[in-house]
DNA sequence: CCACATCCATTCCATCAGGTTATGGAAGCA
DNA sequence: TGCTTCCATAACCTGATGGAATGGATGTGG
């Protein structure tokens, strides 16, 4: 009788989504699965949970007392890994700082030096996340600090404190017409299919396609992607262009790819986070001053 | 990254125990399964739970963290299992009924009579529980109310009320040397090996065995059982002799088993249990109503 | 001092649950 | 009638899970 987290967290996404393929689409897993984990749950409760119609899955009685107890247990259940985490972290020295790949620069070394200068002892895992999570692993707690690029969602969540900003560049195919060009103003790259980060990242994909800097103009997408390599992948291959923090043109200089600065879209910002539960934890404060103090 | 409830049960077992050999025991599970369970917590966690020692599990400082907040996080869990069972047998306008099957006499057809006369379009589901649950279901709030013999561990968590109390009998094998007495002083009964129920009902158990009622003498324990057949089979093949209700010798008549009063035993009582969450439900407090009228 | 008991870890194996793809059936819509 | 949109079913494959037997380390008692 005893019942697993993943099938309530599929539940909480049926029942909130109204429908098997829509929630099946967002959990990233077929709708037969969905199909057969909604009714083993409901055969491990002895309830039905749903009437099913056309229209969609229908929350019973007994399923809607359910739905509205299930965010919190998952919310609980959630925070209690995330403190197990952060306890251990704590105890074994360690203080674990996500990055996005693009926030991550020349900085980055003088700030872990000066930290573990202050910190003997203290060791700084530094873990890569792809773009499909822009805030780095903080979200789910598994970090105790992220260097990320502003402005994400779920940002209001979590502190964050604002350490630079760059202009925003474009990324080109070497063979593009613009390529040869000293500086592009922003409004020629509104017809071009842009490359973007996965849908589920919401305000962050937009504020790299400046979905708000085109004047109602439609946005081109050519190719979506999740990691660097693929990024650049994509653009080498002439599947779109991409704005980028000036610093990639440093850091992922590319044959195939030219870097050129972008004239009429705001500058990017880079930002240190952690979470609020830390806000009295004295090693991230130092963190997040290190940060503060070499950029 | 997502844990699974089982996971957790497996974890504070574990950490209650100190012992991977004992929670094995426990858990009725062998003692391989929780090495990997544990493993797997903790690889999912990426973080190490527990020192391992010739002298047991030890907890580390995370394995803490997690061990404060684990029982909350597994009775909130519970607690919403049972709260949509309720909603949903609300619902579908049926009373599930849990029974032990010594429990329930001539008194059950009418009360369950009694019970749908007065609300028409009602059903009422008994369900037989096992001698390993003493609660019939009520404890793991499977049921809306239960009959019962008390004492029984987890009454103070429960609602109980007493319909009626009956004088303790012994079975014996036919075989036996004090088969064919009218009457048998429990005194008489010390020495003999009992079939007992299985050990983790405790209370229910000892009650059962009078083990407050041999002034200090010790139990021999003749065999196990968890099932009214067994108990028959055991008593019958001379493992042990049993206490039993007086309404046994008629309901369970059985060739190769004999039913003699016994005097210096306190009697059995009958009860009808519910949650207290159920205070409020008139439905069950019809229910027990009709119990109280009808004994 | 050696046999023994007590723990946890490991190995091997059988089983089952979970996922995927492909397909079916019912019902609204044009 | 054909198309779309739902959910259900079937067939198949992989990997996780649990059990039995065994190993290794470490105290304990005669």
């Amino acid at each position: 009788m005893d019942v697993d987290i993943r099938l309530l967290r599929t539940f909480a996404a049926v029942a909130e989504e109204g429908s098997l393929t829509r929630a099946a689409e967002r959990l990233f897993v077929s709708q037969p699965a969905l199909t057969k984990q909604i009714r083993q749950l409901e055969n491990r409760l002895g309830v039905p949970l749903f009437v099913r119609s056309r229209a969609g899955m229908t929350l019973t009685a007994a399923g809607r007392a359910l739905a509205a107890r299930a965010p919190g247990l998952l919310a609980d259940w959630d925070a209690a890994l995330r403190e197990t985490r952060r306890t251990a972290s704590r105890a074994e020295r360690v203080l674990r700082v996500g990055y996005l790949a693009s926030a991550a620069n020349e900085a980055t070394p003088r700030i872990v030096a000066e930290f573990t200068r202050r910190h003997p002892g203290w060791r700084v895992d530094m873990l890569h996340a792809t773009w499909s999570d822009p805030t780095a692993g903080l979200g789910a707690g598994d970090v105790d600090a992220a260097l990320l690029r502003l402005p994400f969602p779920g940002q209001e969540r979590l502190r964050v404190a604002e350490l630079s900003t760059e202009p925003r560049w474009v990324a080109l195919p070497s063979a593009h017409p613009l390529a040869d060009r000293a500086e592009i103003a922003f409004r020629e790259l509104w017809d071009e299919p842009f490359v973007a980060a996965p849908a589920e990242t919401g305000r962050w994909r937009d504020y790299w396609l400046a979905a708000d800097e085109r004047e109602g103009h439609p946005v081109r997408i050519g190719a979506v992607v999740d990691h660097p390599d693929d990024w650049l992948s994509a653009i080498a291959n002439g599947y779109g262009v991409a704005l980028a923090p000036e610093s990639t043109a440093r850091f992922y200089a590319r044959p195939g790819i030219v870097y050129r600065p972008v004239s009429g879209v705001s500058p990017s910002r880079i930002g240190v986070g952690w979470a609020p539960e830390d806000d009295g934890n004295p090693v991230v404060r130092d963190f997040v001053r290190c940060c503060r103090e070499n950029t």
